[in-house]
RNA sequence: GCGGACGUGGCGAAACUGGUAGACGCAAGGGACUUAAAAUCCCUCACCUUCGGGUAUACGGGUUCGACCCCCGUCGUCCGCACCA
């Protein structure tokens, strides 16, 4: 029978109708089944979904409508995580609300979405922007800030000059603003935080316990915490060179073994001993002032050159009062890590060493390697900062490292410095508190009221929503909630009398740091729905980009410690599987050279191969364009590939089986041309070996054939099933793609035979009980050519509400096996034998092969190693 | 600088726990069908070869009956952090 080619744009729409109008993918909390919850990081509504969308979301699909055919009571939603800058650019430079903006692009990113048929749970759907969200993120600020976890305080903030906002240490890349890039500046403000560094340890401890998340993952957050164990020392200051009569200066050191190595203390420009000092001396305040401009502005810290001034401070050396130490101000000495003091010991640290040459500072060498030799042992450019052996330190030669660290920390401990010991065990870490304010708009209000008397209170929660005003002017830099002629002004919560609206808002990360937790009740009024929060989270399978491997992650991994500690969730981890998936990147064109380099999208171009060599051309002029480098998607090198035209001419099924295949999923996939093309061609060829079929297996059951010819073919169905499920269990969908193909190509003659009517019904029904498995393998990626596909047969329920199918042991196991037959380690030949033969029979088996006795020459052979089901190799 | 990952045909890749290296796809070449094209189907496709076989998983060693896989060293590419005391 000739049937009509496969046509996903008028079967695509139908199937996603069905779908809707039996409410497949809504998902019921009080479902007894085994829960699973499915969740993709959900997108920023710029306007359009690009390809890196369709992958993510591609793989999310595949996992939820697989597991939903396991019978795993599946939770799949989605939302838009829609605060943010980009609003008020546009806001600022097209004159359109960033609300107005922001839901115009939700509701055409839906539209997008729901062409690509994604098994979605859109009951569940909310923006962060929504009122009734932010409304619930207020509450659980204010919630916070009772249990302590927010507080305010004045800081040095990263200030992004161009988009006039506070950046997070981790929004500045380079010194530079991660969207503005602007150089950014240092200024003091008065911030709020979140008290992330409570939970340092814990964040750091659970990370053991997160074993489905990628080990390069969990290592970059293990480096971002940044733990060290060492000592803080207190060193008296010499009383007569003290400028306002301090008497000592904590420095912190993970090496108090190499005390006696010390020759010279630094403290950053920003301590308060150097702002005394810079008070008093006018060369002092010139060089803390550079250092501020510098630490700010350089990028290539790395280069910086290693710069001091000499305060004229002297420090005594605490193993030995009489040694007296300068104290200088350096610029490589940061005031937020440690105590913003240190203790230099040249041999042992490449910056103390340049510092120290450059100043003229003694250089004692301290520790030499374990194999080294004392008394010739020197160091020359490059310091020596390994374990070794303790040497010129009176006391501790002779020592280990660890020892040594021991033997100061023990005696320091037990010597007071006016009554306080003079040293103490501490362990630091470099991650700081998340400073979230920011003076924007388009952001959740920090529920805070400002009085005069009664100080900073929260917004009474009856009194939540503190909702944006709608009425706001961008055509000026700064924040309009300052601006607003009203909005700021309100009475104090206690008193009555006028006091001042917070106007910061929240960085957005507080945003998506507990919305897969809102997705489990989003009706509710509290929060969350502690029931369902507990019954769903953690997230089974959160699947997105690298990006976000360190912040969204670790706040994420915050919040949920912060909703525990205020009642809120169970959990402990957010994210108990987590997958990072790789980009979707594309070749570059272009025609020009340096300056005049104008980029080409491949919409416009052709590319043939000539002599094997490819080459493109400009389809309208037929010039020649340069093929460049395979790179990231990016409007700005017009390497991009609409998802909207590739659905409109190949439907979304093809999209997504493309983007799905070929590459390993945590890798990046290429996109090309011919590439589609090659998963358009398979769903063409799947449908007309099916439809063609279609009437013959129409009538038949579906029935595995137990012997005769079909047997191969239930086999083959069985075997492959078996595999692509274990590919789905870990999320290689590049390899079950590759069985599918293989399958089907296996299928071919057997359904050409069927159409052709050339057939019993017991060969039928083998062959329909394959196509039916490989229905449902096929499922998960290309859902609508999978219904389509399974109506042909005449089924009349959905594949979307269909369990998955059993494979039959015994049409796995294979009774046979090949032998591979090795000579000194080389394949010489093959044997063919039961499966259940033993080693002796097999060995016996072995000799008597033609090959393996001419190989053999005569000789007998030394061992026979037979690895059962696997291989034999003969040594001669 | 510190930390990590990776390196397999023309290309994307596969190869279980150390057991036949290159499945599957793309590209290419040849053929069939067709007046022709598209579509489809079939065949070839790591390198060398005296057709016996030999050589191949970045390079050099090692362990092993057997190594893409484990160990040591070298080279290269990519990623993260980066003055963290």
């Amino acid at each position: 029978m000739a049937t009509e080619r496969y046509n996903p744009r008028d079967a695509e729409p139908r199937w996603q109708q069905k779908w809707n109008e039996e409410n497949v993918f809504l998902t019921d909390n009080a479902d007894p089944r085994e829960k699973y919850y499915v969740l993709e990081m959900f997108p920023y509504p710029s306007g359009r979904i690009h390809m890196g969308h369709v992958r993510n979301y591609a793989m999310g699909d595949v996992v939820a409508r697989y597991k939903r055919a396991r019978g795993y009571n599946v939770l799949h939603p989605m939302g838009w995580d829609a605060f943010g800058m980009p609003a008020e650019n546009a806001a600022r430079d097209n004159k359109v609300h960033p609300k107005e903006w922001t839901y115009k692009n939700i509701a055409s990113m839906k539209a997008q979405l729901r062409a690509m048929g994604l098994s979605l749970d859109w009951s569940r759907e909310f923006a962060t922007c929504d009122v009734d969200y932010y409304h619930r993120q207020q509450m659980l600020f204010i919630d916070m800030m009772e249990k302590g976890l927010v507080y305010r305080k004045k800081s040095k903030v990263n200030w992004d000059p161009v988009d006039n906002t506070v950046l997070a240490n981790e929004q500045v890349i380079d010194g530079r603003g991660w969207r503005s890039g602007a150089l950014v500046e240092q200024r003091e403000l008065t911030q709020w935080f979140f008290k992330i560094t409570e939970f340092s340890q814990e964040l750091l401890d659970a990370l053991d316990t997160l074993d489905h998340w990628p080990e390069k993952v969990r290592l970059m957050q293990k480096n971002w915490i940044g733990r060290s164990e060492g000592l803080t020392i207190r060193w008296e200051i010499v009383p007569e060179t003290s400028p306002n009569a301090e008497r000592e200066i904590t420095v912190y050191t993970t090496r108090p073994d190499t005390l006696f190595g010390a020759s010279f203390l630094a403290i950053s420009a920003d301590h308060p001993l150097a702002k005394e000092a810079a008070a008093a001396n006018p060369a002092i305040d010139a060089f803390c002032e550079e250092c501020r401009r510098a630490g700010t502005s350089l990028a290539a810290l790395e280069t910086a050159e290693k710069k001091g001034i000499d305060t004229g401070i002297r420090v005594r050396h605490p193993l030995d009062p009489s040694w007296e130490l300068p104290v200088y101000i350096a610029n490589f000495v940061l005031m937020d890590y440690g105590t913003g003091a240190i203790f230099g010991c040249p041999s042992g640290d490449q910056r103390d060493l340049d510092f120290a040459r450059k100043y003229h500072l003694p250089v004692v060498p301290v520790v030499m390697p374990k194999d080294g030799d004392a008394a010739s042992f020197t160091i020359g450019d490059v310091a020596y900062d390994g374990i070794g052996i303790m040497i010129n330190s009176r006391f501790l030669d002779g020592m280990d490292t660890e020892e040594a660290f021991e033997a100061v920390a023990t005696r320091l401990a037990a010597k007071n410095l006016g009554n306080v010991p003079q040293a103490e065990r501490k362990v630091n870490f470099r991650l700081r508190d998340w400073g979230i304010s920011r003076q924007r708009y388009w952001g959740c209000p920090i529920p805070v009221i400002h009085c005069e008397d009664c100080g900073v209170l929260p917004v009474p929660k009856q009194d939540l929503p503190v909702k944006l005003p709608d009425d706001v002017t961008f055509d000026q830099p700064g924040n309009p909630l300052d601006r607003h002629p009203t909005w700021r002004h309100v009475s104090c919560p206690l008193c009555g009398k006028d006091a001042r609206r917070e106007t910061d808002t929240m960085d957005t990360f507080v945003d998506s740091s507990w919305y897969y937790t809102r997705f489990t009740a989003p009706w509710e009024h509290e929060p969350t729905d502690k029931l369902a929060a507990d019954r769903w989270l953690p997230v089974d399978q959160y699947i997105g980009g690298i990006e976000h491997a360190i912040l969204h992650l670790l706040y994420s991994r915050f919040f949920t410690r912060a909703m525990r500690e205020t009642g809120h969730v169970e959990a402990k981890e957010p994210f108990k599987g987590l997958f990072t998936q790789g980009m979707v990147v594309h070749e570059t064109y272009s025609r020009g050279h340096g300056l005049t380099r104008e980029w080409v999208s491949p919409a416009d171009i052709r590319i043939e191969e000539i002599d094997g060599q490819r080459r493109a051309t400009l389809l309208s002029t037929g010039e020649e364009i340069a093929i460049g480098a395979i790179e990231k998607m990016s409007k700005s090198k017009k390497n991009v590939v609409d998802p909207d035209d590739i659905i409109a001419s190949y439907g979304a099924d093809t999209a997504r089986f493309f983007v799905l295949s070929d590459s390993p999923p945590d890798r990046d996939v290429i996109w090309s041309e011919a590439g589609v093309e090659g998963a358009y061609r398979f769903t063409q060829r799947m449908w007309r070996l099916v439809s063609e079929a279609a009437d013959a297996l129409r009538t038949v059951a579906a029935t595995p054939a137990k012997e005769g010819e079909a047997l191969a073919i239930s086999q083959v169905a069985h075997r492959t099933l078996k595999a692509v499920q274990g590919d789905y269990d870990k999320l290689a969908f590049n390899k079950a793609v590759a069985r599918i193909y293989e399958f089907v190509n296996a299928l071919a003659a057997p359904l050409a035979k069927v159409a052709a009517g050339a057939t019993d019904s017991g060969y039928r029904s083998a062959v329909r009980e394959a196509v039916e498995i490989l229905i449902a393998l096929v499922a998960p990626i290309t859902p609508h050519l999978a219904e389509e596909c399974s109506a042909a047969l005449g089924n009349t329920h959905l594949i979307a509400m269909s369990a998955w199918p059993s494979y039959d042991q015994a049409l796995v196991i294979e009774n046979e096996i090949v032998y591979p037959v090795q000579i000194n380690g080389k394949k010489r030949a093959e044997l063919t034998i039961a499966r259940d033969a033993d080693q002796n029979t097999v060995q016996e088996a072995v000799l008597a092969l033609d090959a393996v006795g001419s190989a053999l020459n005569g000789q007998a052979p030394k061992k026979i190693i037979v690895v059962p089901q696997r291989i034999v190799n003969i040594v001669v």
